[in-house]
DNA sequence: GTTGCGATGTAAACATTGATTACATACGCA
DNA sequence: TGCGTATGTAATCAATGTTTACATCGCAAC
């Protein structure tokens, strides 16, 4: 049979204008570093599977790195929705409940999407400080977790001897810390029978248990 | 002023063979790791600075990779040493203490050396699998981290309510989160006043006073 | 409609990189 | 002394990031 153009994969005929390759090409590189990592995505690659030449990506981006931060920022947002989707889950307004929650959704999200969140935790790949986005979302996750930390300490549920600032940061380190080890693959020796997301939940259900006091409702 | 041989850097005459070519080799990835971060190392580079031919490296490492997992191993050597000499410099035989003084060596070490852990903690740059003295290290570590705190809970000095594994488990993440956040530049939101070693040391002193109980000593 | 301009693509080129191959040299042991 | 093998060089290859000159399309103004 004959076509009377070329086309590509999908079965789109094959125009000199792309029409959405800025997302095309962060599509792309997901997939690249879903199967090399993301030490390993090249633009050529990338503009290949877009169907495109490769000099095109750098009408859409300046660098290599810019094509990572847009991949990341793409990320960001993902992890920030499941982030306030995990906290409106639970119907409570206590604010340790809610701090759990923030923790667990992150958790969640890292060990399910180890993809974007590989893409998310690099600071060598990507320009972190470059992009306002990436930054105040960042933030806005430390700004919340203190805040409901704060609350509870309010309403004495923070032991009073406890240091806040040393809580916080313990708090954000063990959860980063599970993440990581599930994506740098430290979960491979741990027992089979209990995957490794409900093994970093009961690890994180422990610490908020020994650091928080219980209400008394 | 005239020479009669060619002369590297060091001043040391050109010889064909170089006599120390693996050390020269490691001892310049180092060096470029600190100065562009483990991603972007390259082969002929190392070999620039080793004063050798592009294609010399090659001889004594099958890859990059293989590169980059010898200067792991000897980062991994003095990891090792590092918690060694961090658990012989506290007298005390208390398996608590001891336990605690393996997360502060660990930690201080990595923050210290940014570069070294940076390299061991890469999973995708490095062949981890394929480096017995990686793998066996590593675990050596975590197994005595283990055994610390079977004798501790033997001598009845964790909350008898408390779930072992995720209780190592979470030390670990606690630990590891803390030196990738320091690695990965997340404390720069921190007190200036307040050097990141010390509010990393704080941190996993405050976590380890909530799970453990204090002997009667 | 036609025109024309800016946005978006292509093709070709360049320097750098990881890796291989054929050849050169020198160390150390018989 | 002589020779084999370990270790180096030089040349080469394909892949990569990036730039430049040119081609094509989309769309607003006339």
């Amino acid at each position: 049979m004959t076509k009377s153009t070329d086309s590509d994969e999908a079965g789109h005929a094959k125009r000199y204008h792309h029409g959405n390759l800025v997302e095309a090409l962060i599509t792309a590189t997901v997939e690249i570093i879903e199967e090399r990592g993301a030490e390993h995505v090249s633009v050529r690659e990338a503009a290949k599977r877009a169907g495109v030449s490769p000099g095109a990506p750098f009408r859409h981006f300046r660098s290599k790195t810019a094509l990572l931060t847009a991949v990341a920022e793409q990320a960001m947002d993902r992890l920030t929705e499941a982030v306030a989707k995990a906290q409106s889950k639970i119907g409570s307004a206590d604010p340790i409940e809610a701090f759990e929650a923030i923790g667990q959704g992150y958790l969640e999200w890292a060990i399910t999407n180890p993809t974007h969140f590989q893409i998310i935790s690099s600071r060598t790949l990507i320009d972190f400080e470059a992009s306002d986005s990436l930054r105040h979302q960042n933030e806005a996750i430390r700004r919340r977790m203190i805040d409901l930390l704060t609350q509870a300490q309010q309403h004495g549920r923070l032991a009073p001897d406890i240091d806040f600032d040393h809580l916080v940061l313990a708090a954000r380190a063990l959860v980063y810390g599970l993440a990581r080890m599930a994506l740098d693959g430290h979960f491979r020796e741990w027992h089979p029978s209990e995957p490794p997301a409900l093994a970093a939940q009961r690890a994180l259900r422990l610490f908020m248990s020994r650091m928080t006091i219980l209400s008394k409702a």
